[in-house]
DNA sequence: AAAATAGTTGGAAACGTTTGCCAATTAAGG
DNA sequence: CCTTAATTGGCAAACGTTTCCAACTATTTT
């Protein structure tokens, strides 16, 4: 890459007065005589000057970039929070380094790594529990970080998610109270403290105060997938279940989708709740019943939250972590 | 933000070398003896240094960073392209901005000229046609630019993709073989060269093999979105329509549930074809006979050619614009 | 009319790297 | 040992901004 051709130097020279008052014009400042930023503002138009943002960022230390780390783009939880936290950041004038992490731990720490190499304001880390190491490195900077739509077993990071516990005792009381036996928890990766804490936690408690005993043979983990829950049709339909409460759509709705091919009727023959109300809830017939969530607004607040955090705004220290409301679709996954 | 607190000169002073040599062994120069290299190599870990990739980018001119605009992150065909994206970005150590466009002019103007800003050393461009001034602003830089999974009016940049008119010929061809009167030729807005040209010739050109005449109150335009799909589903029952190619999935999947919601059997009653293979294609029931298309690969090659363009490999011109191989698949949406 | 004030401008030092050039050290050959 | 050629390392100049501080000008104030 050549030299860039025209700088601020350049439209200094052009216009007859220093850098520091084209910097100024550039950004703002008000105590520019009004002729003066015309004629550089004229000049500046004249020459089709681009101000060198990587310059900027070294001298001033703000990139007006956020990293933002998602499990997988094509997810459509993660990608709608994803357009929440873009079109804020664009409001504010940020840009955002989108990088997948595979949930794989080796591969998140170097992203996050690199994002801070890069010299990130912020942080939105979705995704699931963080290693130790990513612990490490978090509290080895003081570049902020929000944890959007997921729960992480670090509770010293800002979160905005919804009560992921309360909903899931909702979904499952909503499967119990219709008669239901047993239901089934069936659910993405254990090993995520989200599916092994809060949901499973609401769904015990569910069968509690229904005065039903928790049975392991009834948990079904899973990678998550679209693929998992259609393979997993079979198993279920053995075992004789005929209502379950599903931790993730892609999961539910192969779930369901497979049942389906094999010829259970849903919902007379098999209820079933899922837990993001995502695109695809609304997208399979029957379309599937669902706690409901804001996922837009998720992603949104997250970043609404960083940049105050960003401007070194610490107070409401009770508000970094933010519950937003979840509701709940009846759909056409469930019995009338 | 306070002043970096290790820098390459506080490495090079605790490893008693010259910050010319700490460079070096950073960036894995080899004139540098092996016992230096190791020495130097300790510091840093031991200090946990982590250089600025801003002042590399300005002092090398290079930010290993490249832009990418997307129409819509949500939907499900640029998301896939995305995928493929990131995973060569990050195989060939670049990062990603990624940025939501809207198809909104204004915006894709001002993103472009902001990731220009920012000294990306290349774009990737999604969507649909530009503007005479983003014309120019491509024109005034020598950044490279790609544009992946479309087709934009200008020839002089470089593509990935596939023969959409092909493609659409073959699709509807296989509608009109097996009898169907007509054919409609649903599709997003007519305002975008892909579908006013490239499909529409295709299904135009299948027509006329056919020795059907082009009835234009068979070409139903829409926004592209599901929601319109399913509204139009009235309309085109009203019509008597027994078939149609439809330019994209979230669109077909959308006219799929409205028309399977008003008590129309697919594919007894009506036949139905889309474009671009997306998940949804698999989701719905019945599931959609499609054109294939290796999305994620079209999305990885576009960013492998970017890496040569970003190297300055200039060789193979005709390269520059690579149509990859399509197909088809027949699913449920179309008789036996 | 001198002094104080407010409003504009310019000068120059950062910011943290990379890199071309030159000097110094080491190794090799005679 | 001396000469020559590699190899290694250091210096300092970019890179294109921002920003602190000083200086200058034009107004007010006294």
């Amino acid at each position: 890459m050549e030299k860039q051709s025209v700088t601020i130097y350049t439209v200094a020279r052009e216009a007859r007065v220093s850098m520091a008052t084209v910097s100024r014009v550039v950004n703002g400042n008000p105590n520019v005589k009004p002729e003066t930023r015309q004629k550089v503002l004229d000049v500046i138009k004249q020459l089709n000057y681009r101000p060198n943002a990587v310059a900027r960022g070294l001298a001033s230390k703000k990139t007006t970039t956020v990293g933002v780390v998602i499990p997988d783009i094509t997810d459509p939880y993660f990608a709608e929070l994803a357009l929440g936290i873009d079109d804020v950041a664009s409001m504010y004038k940020y840009n955002i380094i989108l990088t997948n992490s595979d949930s794989d731990d080796g591969k998140i720490f170097k992203v996050v790594r690199n994002l801070l190499a890069k010299q990130v304001d912020g942080i939105i880390f979705m995704g699931h529990d963080v290693s130790d190491e990513l612990k490490n490195e978090f509290a080895s900077t003081n570049t902020p970080v929000v944890v959007a739509g997921s729960v992480v077993n670090d509770d010293s990071l800002p979160s905005v998610r919804i009560d992921y516990q309360a909903a899931a005792k909702e979904a499952t009381a909503f499967l119990l109270k219709r008669g239901a036996q047993q239901v089934a928890y069936i659910t993405g990766p254990l090993q995520y403290s989200i599916n092994s804490g809060d949901r499973l936690s609401g769904y015990k408690s569910a069968l509690a105060d229904d005065n039903k005993d928790f049975d392991d043979s009834l948990v079904i983990e899973t990678d998550g997938s679209y693929q998992a829950g259609y393979a997993k049709a079979k198993e279920i339909i053995e075992k004789g279940i005929k209502a379950a409460y599903v931790t993730d759509d892609s999961l539910a709705a192969g779930l369901l989708n497979g049942l389906t091919d094999a010829g259970v009727k849903v919902p007379d023959d098999f209820e079933l709740v899922s837990s993001n109300d995502t695109k695809y809830t609304k997208l399979v017939r029957p379309m599937i019943t669902s706690i409901t969530q804001p996922l837009y607004d998720i992603g949104a607040i997250s970043m609404r939250l960083l940049t105050k955090l960003m401007d070194g705004d610490d107070s409401n220290d009770d508000e970094k972590n933010v519950i937003l409301d979840h509701g709940f679709v009846e759909r056409q996954s469930t019995r009338k």
